[in-house]
DNA sequence: TCAAAAGTGTTAAGTTTACACCCATGA
DNA sequence: TCATGGGTGTAAACTTAACACTTTTGA
């Protein structure tokens, strides 16, 4: 499995890249990957790959897609399922990533990299364009708390666009699981702005398709 | 692989099951699978298992997922990529279907299924449904040459959900790839119905994203 | 006192939905 | 001549998009 790993950081979208620490291909860039063990589910080993380059759990994944072309891999024949995770970049241990050489390189400007890697991050990248409108995702790669203006931010790093400040904050307010708290972050601007966070409880399933 | 084919009939979204033709588990329903072979793309052996079944070639195809829990198989560690395709049932060589003991059953009627099939088909007709307003997808149930009263029940039972004939046909009327031919069907009713087509030109990739 | 980010509503445009009758034909 | 499915437009409800100024506070 190979593993597309998201953060935010400073206005941009980010993925972990990693340089391949052995042969064939030592030194190129690629994603993370491994390979799925006898005893193991496939969605726990994509759990174990990130939790070994980040030291985090609990984070969200989601499958994205399977690769398996006869060449893809110059070595063996390689089937990979790819897996896509968001998480807030300031929680990974960054000891562990200069560990595995790896790097967080904004979403525009990934290099080539190791077979058809390129495609999964492409891939992946869409899927979370196409969710993040609809679906409870993205506020993952934000700290438990934030800002309203994080939150665009973010979503406007994700869509490549700009967006409107008041249409934005009236469709964030019908959302029910992002909800105020009553504290205030006053790191980003002097007045103070109010911290939201998201909340689970208040996510049914299924329902509340939401979009912006 | 897996692979879960999808058909229109007298009005019914129907699924292609068969029951598995060696032990263990002979005689149990499931959806038709295969294994990919080493000098084999990935995609092309949901191909092949198809082709095998129908005897059909050319065939609407997509992947839809990638099932790998440790026991999901009841003998062997198997890892399963799910695939899903959609094919007009008059089209397919009954013989084949005979032969490989296969059975088009209703989607509302779909019995317990091997191992984790009934997800399997869970997943892939959610994904059409998800699809079916948007994407150009839906009308490789039917024939080449279709009435748009064809049409609409095909997406009412996708849906599952009746639908307005005036709207429906506004809509269809946007979209450019499917074009009204001069020809008329007598077949389904006294007055005659305009007959349409798919038109791949009319298609642009990425562009012309619908709605129902 | 001013620079910098936070916060806040309204209107026009566009989209979606609901709805009912006439048409053409073969039996 | 009538039963059957084919074909057609409009208005109301709702959703989306565009738009600019006031507030708070620390330096």
């Amino acid at each position: 499995m190979d593993c597309i790993i998201f953060g935010f950081q400073r206005g941009e979208l980010k993925v972990l890249l990693q340089q391949r620490p052995f042969e064939p291909h030592k030194g190129e860039w690629s994603l993370m990957g491994g390979f799925v063990q006898e005893n193991e589910n496939l969605d726990d080993a994509a759990i174990r790959v990130l939790t070994e380059l980040t030291g985090l759990e609990g984070i969200y994944m989601r499958q994205i897609g399977t690769f398996g072309s006869i060449n893809r891999d110059s070595g063996d024949r390689v089937i990979s399922v790819a897996y896509m995770a968001l998480l807030d970049i300031d929680q990974v241990d960054d000891k562990l990533n200069r560990q595995h050489a790896a790097h967080w390189e904004n979403i525009g400007e990934v290099p080539h990299l190791l077979f058809d890697h390129n495609q999964m991050v492409a891939l992946a990248h869409r899927r979370l364009r196409e969710s993040i409108p609809t679906r409870p995702v993205g506020f993952q790669m934000l700290p438990p708390l934030f800002t309203l203006t994080q939150l665009q931010n973010l979503y406007e790093a994700v869509l490549g666009e700009k967006l409107d400040k008041r249409n934005f904050r009236k469709r964030i307010g019908e959302m029910r699981f992002i909800e105020k708290t009553d504290q205030i972050d006053k790191l980003s601007s002097r007045r103070g702005a109010a911290l939201y966070r998201f909340n689970y409880d208040h996510f049914v399933k299924g329902e509340q398709p939401f979009k912006l």
